[in-house]
DNA sequence: GACATATAGTTCTAACTGGAACTATACTAG
DNA sequence: CTAGTATAGTTCCAGTTAGAACTATATGTC
């Protein structure tokens, strides 16, 4: 008994994520990227770039696999690392000319693809979802701690 | 610009994804499973067994990962595998008694660990996040197809 | 300035991931 | 019954994942 009825919400929640995961990497992997080394691209693109540790937050990616996506990403030569002037332990990862060059072709592209999915949404919707999910997400915060 | 209003709401999608994750995985670790693993743990428990493909639809883990992952609780000695007696292709994986008793155990404690972040949950919440979300996931099913 | 502590990235390990190629068995059409 | 096609699992591959141990540099305290 007492049929736990958060399991339906948790399971539409994990089921969710996956269709937009599988729908994203779709069009990702068509590009020649897996979707972390797009995600940092594109959260690189349009600024001069940043530390790891910015990259990891912004990202949600911790920074052991943070080094292995850069490194390949460097490998393809879409970034490069740069020493930071202020802190001898950081560096900068930043977009090359070619990585620009790219994140200017795809980021508008995927944007559109993704945006098909969105075509009878209404601003109500979702700022219906967006707040459904912030609720969601709050109580996974800290739950139960403070009173 | 055309501000892409649905990205703040992937944004919310995945950080509470993400968060849900954090969440339950710190437990699920303690119990000295991985989160597919106890998935799969969790799917048999209460069940005679069930095929591969089965276990693959309902844990949504994809064929080639579902051999290594029941191969690793195989070596734990939690679940094993037999023949099919319909289909000489089928495999039927089911629970171990050791297998059964650590479900009995640790199912209903993650219950009530997960359970701790809906107290504050109403059964309209329930409904309306659920709702939120399903919307959400079917935009993502099949965008744009049918007509 | 020296010592303790904190932070930035790297490296290492075990596990998971999807996708593609593969083997074996089942089904279907003729 | 036999050829063609489909399905069930396994294997292999490149990549991602978190966590822990590690090195190097910074910062704060005395």
């Amino acid at each position: 008994m007492a049929a736990a009825p958060f399991l339906p919400v948790l399971r539409e929640l994990v089921r969710c994520y996956q269709a937009f995961e599988v729908y994203s990497a779709a069009h990702i992997r068509a590009i020649g990227l897996t979707p972390p080394q797009f995600d940092i691209v594109a959260t690189l693109g349009n600024t001069s770039g940043m530390t790891f540790t910015e990259l990891g937050e912004k990202t949600l990616i911790t920074k052991g696999t943070l080094t292995g996506v850069v490194d390949r990403l460097a490998t393809k030569g879409l970034v490069r690392r740069i020493a930071s002037e202020h802190d001898g332990r950081s560096q900068i990862v930043q977009l090359t000319k070619k990585g620009s060059v790219l994140f200017d072709k795809v980021f508008p592209a995927h944007l559109a693809y993704v945006h098909k999915v969105f075509v009878d949404f209404t601003s109500q919707d979702y700022t219906r979802i967006e707040s459904a999910l912030r609720d969601l997400r709050k109580a996974f915060k800290s739950p139960g701690e403070q009173p």
